[in-house]
DNA sequence: CACTTGACCTGTCCGC
DNA sequence: TGCGGACAGGTCAAGT
């Protein structure tokens, strides 16, 4: 479910609950989706949470947990105290109020509220590492981040370049070219550029590859600032959801027209992938 | 080696 | 209303 764009906002959102916050209890419910021993992370203090394509890190006094959210994984964080949401209200209570229940997998107490990790399909894992280098493995296959300096273009093209046979649309969702990116936002970065995701990548020109490689940032950074994309099962770390839907061109948008000529978008599998486009803005 | 398919799970939606 | 099938944002392993 979450990509790069939920997987930080959820961050950013933990980031003013949980740091320099003390764990007092953990309850694993499903075993198979905590790895390593949970017992450790009682007395454990979170120092900072960070992001690394699509996983959670939150760095403990002395382990890291690291959480993947796969499709359907949640992670909702609910304060003890209540005026903590006072200044607006609490715009999901009801979401809240129902935990936990039957998909919730994985209970975390800290000294100032309960982290729920909640995933309707079991895909999801948190696990416990018990040193910094544990994490090399995990990163080493991950591509660039977006923000970093080292996505230029001159890396894009050429990452791009290694897979010529590949349609466009897969290359994309390779986690080693530009960590983070998935269905949603390879689809809107498609329709950004103008380019048929059916294309093979060696088709497609030098001019749209530049294009793309600007989209690519300029779509997270839209979808962040509207909270992430809540298609389906994505909520924020307070169980809010995201608002991209309302803006995105053409993903889950079939026989919808489009927004630029009026067209029905259209649905096809690529890679075993549903993928929207409009059939006449993109060639 | 590169690419495709199936598996992991559970729920929803759609057609008959 | 019930039942079967397709589908769902991710990633691995296994197969071609």
């Amino acid at each position: 479910m979450p990509e790069l764009p939920e997987v930080e906002t959820i961050k950013r959102g933990l980031q003013n609950e949980l740091v320099g916050h003390t764990i007092s209890a953990i309850e694993v419910r499903v075993p198979k989706l905590f790895i390593g021993e949970a017992n450790k992370l009682v007395g454990q203090t979170v120092v900072s949470l960070d992001r690394r394509a699509k996983l959670l890190i939150c760095q403990l006094t002395n382990y890291l947990l690291i959480t993947h959210l796969k499709m359907t994984g949640q992670i909702i964080f609910v304060p003890k105290k209540d005026e903590h949401w006072v200044v607006g209200g609490h715009p999901d209570k009801a979401y809240i109020a129902d935990l936990p229940h039957k998909h919730t997998h994985i209970i975390i107490e800290f000294d100032n509220g309960t982290l729920y990790f909640n995933d309707l399909r079991k895909f999801g894992w948190m696990k416990l590492l018990e040193k910094t280098s544990d994490l090399e493995p995990l990163v080493a296959e991950y591509g660039v981040e977006y923000t970093w300096p080292e996505y230029t273009l001159d890396y894009f093209t050429e990452r791009l370049g290694r897979r010529p046979n590949t349609t466009i649309k897969q290359a994309l969702l390779d986690q080693s070219l530009v960590a983070g990116v998935g269905n949603i936002y390879a689809d809107e970065s498609l329709f950004a550029t103008k380019i048929r995701p059916t294309r093979k990548v060696a088709d497609v020109k030098p001019k749209e590859i530049e294009a793309l490689y600007h989209a690519i940032p300029a779509v997270f950074e839209l979808s962040l600032s509207h909270d992430g994309t809540s298609s389906q099962h994505y909520r924020q770390h307070d169980g809010r959801k995201g608002r991209f839907m309302e803006f995105v061109n053409v993903y889950k948008r079939e026989g919808a027209p489009c927004k630029v000529c009026g067209s029905p978008i259209e649905r096809l599998k690529i890679a075993g992938r549903s993928s929207h486009y409009c059939p006449k803005c993109q060639k």
